[in-house]
DNA sequence: CCGAAAATTTAAAACGATTTGGCTGTCTGC
DNA sequence: GCAGACAGCCAAATCGTTTTAAATTTTCGG
């Protein structure tokens, strides 16, 4: 059914039908609600491809996948489709091909350049992302998920991920633990960097020095935990506690630890940061994990919110937002084992 | 730049400029080939709006993901991605909100009459799949991934679960073991059904009883495995094998045997089907784990490959594919212990 | 060289909506 | 009673392509 025929058959102009349908002040009230329940009984519904020829949007926002399919993606888009779900907006996702080898940043102009994305999300930033005077540099409407050090205006959304660790730092420093291993994402991102610096501010607040040996950067993967950990443990001293960066790889901190004949939560102290999986929680883990948490799919959610805004005209730099995160104790901390005790010098 | 400038400054007409671009055989291969030159060296590409609008195409494919931001769809899609990438055709994600509450088959139909999309694909079907009947109905093309038993004619891609478990479980059997359990996917869901066919059909080649209080269903999370797993534990006599359906359910069982003080590979052996994710290896699970192998990545490209046949005219009836899968042994498979080892009555 | 057939190229008509600018009739204030 | 404001509706232009049908040029056998 097109717009012709069903304004035909209301006895009204395409034009006030296509006013009526978008909400337009100049159509009467009366003959929009005739208009609305018109099209749902008859089933007319304006053609996407012609809306968006004509209007120039494309009625998507992008979201560009990384390189190694992260599995967390799933739990953010169900985030963004929450929000979207009432409005006429698609995700258009872009994964980055494994083999692809072309430039990232040429992806992200292509994208930028079809006419089919009226927005994009950029994740995992890095302090001076080119990605980011990229998209500006080509017009095009961008949140960050993270941040940027760029003087680059962008719109941001991020959670407080250098408060996340230096409290749960701080919270193992209280325990009594003063050798604690850090693993962290990749190094040159962003999140990595600001909980880099949380861990060394917990440190320092104490008076503990900083040992390079303890921290480790790389993807979230069980078997770069398991190897991180291990290695971690073979030092002498050993460290007591870990703290680490994504539930995955938790679970080769875990395994690590028992490879050790040591018992978490015990012996050895975990708290890893939890991005709320239905699949995987802290809760049941054996023993239960504390965790730094902050829901991924909330901040799909929120990001997809942020975006609309953005498209309808709120300035970039008005939009930035951190997000607390949480600290959530369970059985994976406690204080440090005696015979391990190093006497505290500030103390 | 539009069309017509573009014609213009190549002093052609737009007709023969579009046809150049598009590879009809009616304009000169010289032509062409400065034509494609100038578009390059110009920055022309086609309005994606335009052409969607004029072509009545809508240039992208959709996937709607499932309620629970199902952890393996980053995989799949990289794989979709690594096919489309050449390709002019996009990704569109339709995950079902978590609250949304509406029919699953009212958001198949919208997707389907949008325009949005000129083919969708289905996932983890049912035997009886009202969506295949949906969608078949309203002429929209689709892949199923996965296999369903409707009479509705349609193309599908499936890995040959059946097959796999029944040598899963074979090897099980030829190691000694006779209580073999087995945690499968969402009870009703074809997949989860082939694996019981093949599991029972494994059994009673060799004249094992098949025991129901030995198979359960469910999400293939990490905690189900662990519940189960310990359940099964519990009985007398506990079984001394498990079949597994997924890697995230095998962190659960492999914890759910640890807590019962015994060895995984030594006391109970376990097989686990195995989608290949990047983050998480079989080969790194201490003991490694023996898994049915099936690169869910290269079943992502597949698919796209066989929706863009489906999309050029091949008919969905002809589109078949059943992949073969791997049954790769390490070292969480061993002979059942000695202690427990039922005489054999076929042997 | 001619004329028909083949090879190129083109003008103009879609595709299905939104939006500009204009038109009609009703209401308001004086 | 009238000018002006205003509410409500409409005709036609527009978005940037593809494609149909027709026009032009080239090729080539006789």
């Amino acid at each position: 059914m097109k717009l012709k025929e069903f304004a035909k058959q209301l006895g009204l102009s395409p034009t006030t039908v296509s006013r009526a349908l978008s909400g337009y002040p100049e159509v009467s009230e009366k003959t929009r609600k005739r208009v609305a329940e018109e099209a749902v009984r008859l089933g007319y519904r304006p053609n996407v491809n012609a809306v968006r020829l004509v209007t120039g949007r494309a009625g998507a926002i992008g979201v560009v996948m990384g390189r190694n399919g992260e599995f967390q993606f799933s739990e953010y888009m169900s985030g963004m489709a929450e929000r979207l779900d009432s409005e006429d907006i698609d995700i258009l996702v872009t994964p980055i091909a494994e083999q692809g080898g072309k430039d990232e940043s040429q992806l992200y102009s292509r994208l930028a350049t079809s006419g089919r994305v009226d927005a994009v999300i950029i994740h995992s930033p890095m302090p001076k992302d080119e990605r980011i005077a990229l998209l500006h540099r080509l017009g095009m409407p961008f949140l960050v998920h993270g941040r940027s050090e760029t003087d680059v205006p962008h719109a941001w959304l991020d959670i407080d991920n250098e408060g996340a660790v230096r409290r749960a730092t701080s919270h193992l420093i209280d325990l009594g633990h003063r050798r604690i291993a850090m693993i962290n994402g990749r190094a040159g991102l962003t999140f990595s960097l600001h909980r880099d610096q949380g861990y060394r501010k917990a440190l320092e607040q104490r008076g503990i020095p900083f040992d390079p040996r303890l921290v480790a950067h790389g993807h979230f993967t069980d078997e770069l935990g398991f190897r991180f950990a291990r290695s971690f443990l073979e030092q002498s001293p050993p460290p007591t506690a870990f703290v680490v960066g994504s539930m995955m790889t938790a679970l080769g901190v875990y395994r690590a630890v028992r490879s050790f004949g040591l018992v978490v939560g015990r012996d050895i102290s975990v708290i890893a940061h939890d991005d709320v999986f239905p699949y995987l929680t802290a809760d049941n883990m054996v023993p239960s994990l504390s965790t730094t948490r902050s829901s991924l799919r909330a901040a799909g959610a929120r990001s997809a919110d942020l975006v609309l805004q953005l498209l309808s005209g709120r300035p970039a730099t008005e939009i930035h937002e951190l997000w607390p995160v949480e600290l959530i104790l369970r059985e994976s901390t406690g204080p440090v084992p005696h015979s391990d005790a190093i006497p505290d010098k500030a103390g």
